[in-house]
DNA sequence: TAAATAATTTAGGACGGCCTAACAACTTTA
DNA sequence: TAAAGTTGTTAGGCCGTCCTAAATTATTTA
């Protein structure tokens, strides 16, 4: 299973929300590449058994299709939470967690959900956020410069 | 320039630290490669302005090959760091590292950069990694915990 | 210094993913 | 319902990176 591939299935996953099913067309705006891609990508997945696709209508995932493009997703969701938690842009995030999504190791991603939980739920959350923010700002740590 | 073209950059980067030059079987054999693959990417990166390859003999990197290898390890290292302070271990961290280091927006890296400094340099450090290792554990904020 | 060994290069090929151009099949509309 | 427009497919090619096998050059050792 290449990155390309999971792009693939998330990518339609995600266009299949709305209306249960997705089209070349769709998908090739999505992922910014031609149609003839999406026609050969399609026929690779569906023989591997990710998706079905009727010939010239819609595609829909299979079962694993679907497992597959929700852990991506998952993953994918936890980078944005986390990058823009440290003051990334939204959008910024966005591109980031797309790229590095299907890279990190497990660990890695369980380490970032951790965090981003263990931040979210202090108490003194708002207060540790407005530091750090000081602290990207100023590059002083507002405990410290405080404390002399 | 390609993610691989700067993979190569700091393999021959860092082999060169020691003796000032590296050999072809060792960038091989550090980046999992043939000779072959890197012979080639050599003939490339030299043609390219990044290195100087006396054939058969020895590599070294040109300025801008310099430069360009020590910007992609220094966003390595702080990665690294990072993913270390979450919690991940080393191996991981550094593994993940290697593959990602290449592609984060400078935006995300800045503020990965500002999270290391502004951890290490809070007061209150080593209590508040304590509480975030209870947490990665018990999944429970100590100060939440201890609050009712 | 000749033979053996080690390192490197070259040639030829594979694979994944992308593209364009030409064609085919649906859909809309006159 | 035929022509025009839209959507999708196929064929042929390109690029980057990797590989193996064979040839070449350098180095070591007897």
């Amino acid at each position: 299973m290449s990155r390309r591939t999971e792009d693939y299935l998330e990518a339609i996953y995600q266009l299949s929300m709305e209306k249960g099913y997705t089209r070349v067309k769709e998908i090739a705006s999505k992922l910014n590449v031609k149609p003839a891609s999406v026609s050969e990508m399609l026929a690779k997945l569906s023989k591997e058994g990710y998706l079905i696709y009727e010939k010239r209508l819609f595609v829909t995932l299979t079962e694993e299709g679907r497992r597959v493009a929700e852990s991506v997703r998952e993953r994918r969701e936890v980078l944005v939470k986390f990058f823009v938690t440290l003051g990334v842009s939204k959008s910024v995030a966005e591109e980031d967690a797309c790229i590095i999504e299907h890279v990190l190791h497990p660990e890695t991603v369980t380490q970032l959900k951790n965090f981003v939980r263990f931040v979210e739920e202090s108490p003194i959350y708002p207060k540790w956020l407005n530091h750090f923010k000081r602290f990207c700002q100023s590059g002083v740590h507002p405990c410290k410069a405080s404390a002399r």
